[in-house]
DNA sequence: TTTGCACTGTTATAAATTTCACAGCATCCA
DNA sequence: TGGATGCTGTGAAATTTATAACAGTGCAAA
């Protein structure tokens, strides 16, 4: 003990790019590579070395001195910090296009964290499955996710239904929301809420473009 | 002159933050409020009424004391800073899933910036309209990203399309880009890029969930 | 075997961002 | 008319995050 407990304390930006780095680590093993230096990774995620190796500080990990990291190694070391031990049951509310983006985008690619249902009010939708996610009626909203032990949901439905869908999904127990939805909502301080709104990061980028124009 | 260059001066944060008070603002106003107090903004954004007053600081707005602050003129100051005036045009690269429901969510919400012209590879896709928006072969990027005057990409293709993708909108000039691609890319520095990977933002709420267990 | 090099690991410092604390003031109420 | 109240605006402090600076080390070439 001692150890484990430091991990509560690893600054928000540093669990970002932990999730990060895997993802980059991944593609790198998958292309033969067993060792990569903190520049490497840091030219991929266009950051510093520096940063990079103060992240694997805070982790406790040490790479080889002139071999650089061994990237499976380090793999299975963030998985162990960011992982859950059983793995984390996901659900989908909002089977549009944006909800059929995220299960494409994401099936199969983390096995610790599973989309296990699909919700949706319209019936020509309910039943069918896509990309392998069950789509269950949002009227069985609570029982699908307290019987599948499901924790976190994913709003993507209309804006004009994002407050009572989280509403909802707080009653059935979840503990952690990630609304896409342009209308932020309100949740009790025990349930983790993340709001991502698309206008706003293509605001900046506009914002920033004109900028460089002057 | 000396006010307006302080606006580039804005914090990274507070231009994201304006982006998002005006999106509550819009809602507000179509509600027939007039005025608003910083610590209902603050409320619907989930952070404190001295961040929102101090952000209002930054952009020298000033409220009527008990009254709150005027919705429409701060809407209309907001509009000022980080839109641009002629107005931005937008491409999306990629028509499935990821890029439709962003041309869905997106048109018609803000006239100073307007999605002009999507892409894809697939046949079926290209010469129709997608919720307006007129869908091309990428065979013709730069020519129709230069005839549009189209200034940021929002690049939506599968992850092993995202390099070469992302180099054909710098070889047309683009100035920014928003890629939502799992893959990072890599560009010139007088572009503006911003990545979001959904994985990550999913991942991050997971690892606070199973720290709230404990 | 020595010297230089190219890395890592870490402490110290700086920059960015948020929060605190409180002054000031218009309105309400007694 | 004289508080009390409930807001705004802002300098100062605290916190979070990123960068700089450099010591340590093992390999490689001479």
């Amino acid at each position: 003990m001692g150890k484990q407990q430091t991990f509560k304390n690893l600054p928000h930006k540093t669990i970002e790019r932990l999730s990060q780095y895997r993802r980059a680590l991944l593609l790198c093993l998958s292309n033969g590579k067993t060792h990569i230096f903190s520049h490497e990774i840091a030219k991929i995620q266009h950051i510093t070395s520096v940063q990079v190796r103060r992240d694997l500080m805070l982790i406790g990990y040490s790479g080889t001195l002139r071999k650089g990291y061994n990237i499976q190694e380090l793999i299975d070391l963030i998985g162990s910090i960011i992982d859950s031990e059983e793995g984390i049951n996901v659900a989908i509310i909002g089977m549009g296009n944006l909800g059929r983006a995220l299960i494409n985008y994401f099936t199969g690619k983390r096995h610790k964290l599973e989309i296990v249902a699909g919700f949706d009010t319209n019936p020509d939708k309910i039943g069918n499955t896509f990309s392998g996610v069950q789509c269950y009626s949002v009227t069985e909203l609570e029982k699908v996710i307290r019987k599948k032990h499901i924790t976190v949901g994913i709003i993507t439905v209309p804006a004009e239904q994002t407050t009572e869908t989280a509403r909802a999904l707080v009653k059935a127990g979840i503990k952690g929301i990630l609304n896409y939805t342009p209308k932020p909502v309100d949740v009790p301080d025990d349930v983790y809420l993340e709001e991502y709104d698309m206008i706003t990061t293509l605001e900046k980028v506009a914002f920033f473009v004109k900028m460089s124009d002057e």
